[in-house]
DNA sequence: GGATAGGATGTTCACGGTAACAACAAAGAA
DNA sequence: TTCTTTGTTGTTACCGTGAACATCCTATCC
């Protein structure tokens, strides 16, 4: 010890003053190891200014304690949280958590901590959440919303942050965005089932009623819709029913009604609900893609498993999580002027054996 | 206003002193509303000892400056951080975040936020996200994994919040444990299989190598092993091949060798795996069940979906996870002096038709 | 030898809230 | 009337850390 620190020690260590827990803090630390607390928390952050011999003195005493540091007030002090907030309609969406597992991964290395929320696509639970993520100050906010509340937009502009909207495309975006649209997926899918030479092609989806809103999937059956309808083709074929997310029993729940509409080719809102019109038809002896061709959206695994394999349109989603990411990374590293981005990660029909060519 | 407080007012509310950021802090708010800060605080926490017309203009000046209060600051005070620390292998697995869903849900009606950190199966990043967790000072943490390092429990010692393991029961148990008996899984499959008398009785499992380790599936085929050697089997069908987290194609890819060892009824690790057997068998021209029997974990909703319907053993992980957040609340809100509580929440067999009475 | 530069460490104060207690007014009790 | 109680609001002092700046020491240079 080359001097020794004015910072008053405890007449009993023990003795706890205030309102202090039993938590050791960097103060237990800074005694023990006979320094300064701001030569500990120099050692903590790895800023290198330390001489390797207090450095060592002061790990041991950190090892001895158990202590960890508490970000909390970390990040009072710093105004840095290494929080990034992100809100998702659910968990339970494999291609959601592909996106988040993309971004955590990225993030992860740079010491940034995710921070989830989810609504389970209601609306109400949006403000919500977004206020309890605010109160936690992120350093940036990824959404997969939109976001409409007066109330929401207020809270935004006051947390003066990044944010980044992923997913689904918006036509206004708050700040930067980073998907594909949704609209595009519904037309390519019409597209591709109209060129495959079909007569009667339909399509399953979720309704909107009530809290519980897919905005993603409408816009799926917008496009699908705006290119039937381009092609001169009526859009009776497509049939909303049912609550999002969708799921297998949304596609075989649906099946007779397919029949009944003699539908030929059917474009599934999600590959979930696909694979579920393909078990239904094996079981009611309906051949695909021969008597029945589905195609769905989102490539997820279990498509590429089933018999038939399933036709899908397939995004990125775990890239789009990293390329989150990485702008994310350049967002709270100061680059604060980059102008906003708007990054179409595309899409693309992966051809399986669920269609075949008609006519 | 009864009574002028003595707050000092900044000459200039723009001028930002020291570190400070723009947002809006409570002092902002109580000079807009010319009351204490003390004042606000009581009104943004809900605390009923304010005046309604006091409360009214504080709200209204909260609206007008968008303020979000600072949850850092405010937990660095009361010592309450509001986070329930979640650790899981994965995010991907259907399981695992039903769990996940079923513990935020109870947690959010008593505005808990989870703070989730996964280690895709890693030990090496067991230590590194625990640490990054406790940092965030959680006043309680769940945990799925077996967390081995002296370091680790270490810390978690000096954390002194409560721990809950939840998934796997295990033998010694750090604080308390909700879940089930993954060798009793394994058990139970042996059990069922060999009633419905079968001769050639295998199972498929990952097998355990390097850095990534699943040992939970592990334990699960240790229960077959037991099981099939106190029936006075052989245990030389039980197939470990591939790393974790094990998924449709991995029970697709040990097809060829089911085939060759001539196995009539086979235990996977997992349903995905299972699912991947079925759909592979198709397409070899094996039939389920008379040729090959299979039986899954989990009760994954696409074992319900495919043809046949794959048998499997059930264990609740929503209900799970909802009664992990009961323990939770009861344990974060003062009953501190709760005796470690090991709940097992069972399993079931779930009989479907992917597995045939034998001879 | 004295001035200067730079490395290692220390001190002070602010970050944005809340616990604890104090102060004061109005209403009720003795 | 005076004392006590109750309800509302304010003041003070922290919570645990980091930014900014200060200080001390050693090495180097002219």
């Amino acid at each position: 010890m080359r001097r020794t620190t004015k910072e008053k020690a405890a007449a009993t260590p023990t003795a706890r003053r205030g309102r202090s827990t039993g938590r050791p803090t960097i103060r237990d630390v800074s005694r023990l190891a006979g320094v300064s607390r701001m030569t500990v928390s120099r050692v903590v952050r790895g800023l290198d200014l330390v001489l390797p011999e207090t450095r060592d003195r002061v790990h041991k005493a950190i090892a001895d304690l158990g202590y960890v540091p508490d970000r909390a007030a970390g990040s009072l002090s710093s105004r840095r949280t290494g929080f990034i907030a992100l809100m998702l309609p659910t968990l339970t969406n494999a291609n959601f958590s592909a996106a988040a597992h993309g971004l955590t991964e990225v993030l992860r290395a740079a010491d940034y901590h995710m921070l989830i929320a989810y609504t389970d696509y209601s609306i109400d639970e949006e403000e919500r959440q977004l206020r309890n993520l605010l109160a936690r100050r992120p350093e940036a906010i990824v959404l997969t919303g939109w976001l409409k509340g007066r109330m929401a937009s207020r809270m935004l502009l006051a947390a003066d942050i990044p944010v980044i909207e992923i997913a689904d495309l918006p036509r206004q975006p708050i700040g930067h965005a980073i998907g594909f649209s949704n609209y595009e997926v519904g037309r390519t899918a019409a597209r591709h089932l109209l060129g495959k030479g079909f007569q009667h092609v339909g399509a399953i989806a979720g309704s909107n009623e009530g809290d519980v809103i897919d905005h993603r999937g409408e816009e799926r059956m917008r496009g699908f819709e705006d290119e039937l309808r381009q092609a001169g083709r009526s859009t009776d074929l497509v049939i909303r029913q049912g609550n999002a997310p969708v799921s297998y029993g949304h596609g075989a729940a649906l099946v007779p009604r397919l029949i009944d509409k003699k539908i030929d080719a059917v474009f599934a809102v999600s590959d979930l609900s696909a694979v579920g019109v393909v078990m239904e038809c094996q079981r009611h002896g309906i051949r695909v893609p021969e008597d029945l061709s589905v195609m769905g959206f989102g490539d997820f695994e279990i498509g590429s498993v089933i018999n038939p394999r399933l036709t899908t349109i397939h995004v990125d989603f775990k890239a789009l999580g990293q390329r989150t990411g990485q702008l994310l990374l350049q967002l709270v590293n100061g680059e604060t002027t980059l102008p906003p981005q708007r990054i179409d990660v595309g899409l693309r029909v992966i051809e399986r054996t669920s269609v075949r060519t008609a006519g």
